[in-house]
This record gives structure tokens, sequence and C-alpha cells, in this order.
DNA sequence: TGAAAATGAGCGAATGCTCATTCTTAATGA
DNA sequence: TCATTAAGAATGAGCATTCGCTCATTTTCA
């Protein structure tokens, strides 16, 4: 029989990319099976509907950022070089697959509440770190959840500006800059 | 006859809403005029097509921030006042009118190229403003694309979190902390 | 040759939009 | 004062098209 797991792989390959481009709804079944190069029905032996094939994609997609995530905070020492190693990775993450970023980062947040992810954030691994670092430090007047917002956003919205075409180096060799900023709002 | 400005207002409103709330594609022109209490058909007496519904409320309302933030510029003899004043609006802009800021700040890129918006920013007053002050200051190493992303990042997630009900205080109390990492992003 | 993989015509539902028709009301004139 | 009217406002049934999805059929290959 044939190797069914390279078309499912393709499918969803082209589906991630139709969605980060054009956006889920934007995105016909039609669509996707044509830039596979599969019937339309074949993406039906996979999933069960178009939005099962999106929410899947991103869910398993954003466990794995979690669980990478997680695994630098393991590794890491204090807090200060699990944040700058927070940063290598989603530079990397960017420059290697923009498209996966954004599907996983750059999602409206009524498309994530569609989904019914928004308990599944990759970034939700940062504010657990924070919450635990601010109280065994006994720093009760900061919030975790506003640090997480501060330093993701001077991320995402950098990447964003490169999706624009307004930043033109890889994420990566803005590190230094996002570095600093990064470590500024930590320090609060 | 009939006050069809009115009935334009509510039609402009409501579409407003449900942009925000479920995203152009997945809100109907049925979605529109139900919530509006008018025909569909009265839709196109005031925009000839949906998209340019889309379009125009993207546009005349991005605008007027725009010139919000030039009058603030003006208004503002240094480059710092300019700034904290820049963040008094957009956390008021967001504490008035949450539907209103997701949609013109929000909005996915993918959804901005569709509607071919993505050069009518109100976010690039910051980036003009600072290209000037960084050149008249001979500060010829620091990319006003970049600072103007971690800046604005800065609050674009933090209303990101307030609209996932992690933050639930008005984002106007969180401008200590907004102005305080804004400031160290801006010294470099 | 058997079973899994893949196909694609076609179905019912939904969508954006049209247009012939009706409704509303300010202006008119006797 | 009040019936008449003209024109803009509003309607909603209906059209053409597109969509997600099904399934009887064909293809592929261990």
């Amino acid at each position: 029989m044939r190797d069914g797991q390279k078309t499912k792989a393709r499918i969803e390959r082209m589906a991630l990319e139709l969605f980060a481009e054009k956006g889920i709804r934007a995105t016909t079944v039609r669509d996707i099976a044509g830039r596979s190069g599969v019937a339309e029905g074949s993406l039906y032996r996979y999933y069960p509907s178009k939005d099962a094939l999106a929410r899947r994609l991103f869910i398993s997609n954003a466990d794995v950022m979690r669980a990478e995530l997680a695994t630098l905070h393991g590794e890491s020492g204090d807090l200060e070089s699990f944040v700058s190693d927070c940063i290598i990775y989603i530079c990397g993450l960017y420059d290697r697959d923009p498209v996966l970023f954004s599907y996983v980062f750059l999602s409206e947040p009524s498309t994530l509440r569609s989904l019914g992810v928004t308990d599944r954030l990759p970034q939700d691994v940062l504010t657990t770190v924070f919450a635990e670092t601010f109280a065994s430090r006994g720093q009760h007047d900061r919030d975790p959840v506003l640090v997480t917002a501060q330093i993701m956003g001077t991320l995402l919205q950098a990447a964003t500006y490169h999706l624009y075409g307004r930043l033109t180096k890889p994420l990566t060799d803005y590190s230094d800059e996002l570095f600093f900023a990064v470590f500024k709002i930590l320090e609060g």
C-alpha cells in the first residue's frame, strides 16, 4: 500500500502555510488540496474537518514549543539565563520557520479563541516561571503576567515588523538590543 | 425622508464589533444586518461590498489615531514627553474602546495585507519621530523601526493579555510599569 | 489479490450581492 | 389644515457562486 504518512505531512505543511498566509477562514479545502497536490477528499482521511486540522496544527506545534521552553528552564541556573535562552530560542524559531512562528504566535485573539487554544500558549511557560521566581524572591508587587506580556511583546512585534519587511536582517541579529530591553523589563 | 446617517453609523459600529470579535471573513453580511437591525441590502446603500466596509473602517479609524499621535508630537517638547503622551493615549484608547483598539492594532498581518493597509498604521508616527530624533542626535547606530517594535510590543501585548482576561485592571493602571519599560528601551 | 490510499463528481448549506418592491417623510399646494 | 407626491431609505426573496464535506469508485503496491 502507499505511504499515507507522507501525504499527511504534506497536507499539514501546506495547510500551515496557507493558514499563516491567508488565515484559516480564507483558506479553502480546495486551496490545501491544490497546493498539496492531492484530491480534496484526501484531507478527510487524516482529519475529520478543516477546523480539526487547524486546531491540531496549533496544538501539536505549540505543545512542542512549550516543552522546549520548559526544558530551557530545567537546564538554566537562574532566571536571567533562562530568559536569555528563551530569547535565543524564540528568535531562532522565527528565523528557521517564520510561517510556523506566525501561526502560533501572531494569530489574532479571535482566531485562537475560535480554536479554543488560548490556554495552551507557549509563552505561558514564562508566566509560570516568573510567578515562581517572584514569589520565592518575595517580590509580591510584581505581576508575572504583565512582565510576560512586555517581554513577549518586544519579541513578537519585532517578528511582525520583520514579516512586513521593515526589519530585514535575521531576528537573531537584533538579539543584543532585544536582550537589553528584556533585561531592563525583568529588573523592574 | 429617513435619516440614513444613523443607519450607516449603526452598521459601521456593529460591523466593527463583529470584525473584532470573529474576524472579517467569519462575519457574514447577515450577521452585520442582524445585529444592526436592518436588512441585508441596506449595507450596500453605503458600501459597495463587505470588504470595502472593512477597509474603510480600518482606514478612517487608523487615520484619526495617526493624526492624534502627530498632534501629540507637535505639542510635546522633547522625545521623552512625546513617548509618555503616546503611552497615555494608547492605554486610554484601549480602555475606552477595546473593540476598536483590537481591530486597528491586533488584527493579524495577513488580515492587514488583504485590506492593503500595512502602510497606514498609527504606530508609523512613532517610527518617523524616532528616525528624526536619532538622526538629529547623531545616534546612527539606533534603529527607529526596532525601537518602535519593542515599545509598541509591550503595549500591544499587554492589551492582548487584557483581552484574554489575564490582566484585569484598566490598562491605564499599568502605565507606571509600562512607562518604565518603554523609557529603558528608549534610552538604549 | 486484498486492503489501504487516493480520487473527484456531486450534494446541501451558506455566502455575498442584486433588484423589484414597499415604506417613510419632508415638501408642496389648494 | 391636510391630502398629495416625489425621492431617498429600507426591505428581503432570490440568484450565482463557493464552501465543507461525502462516498462510490479507482489506483497502488506489499
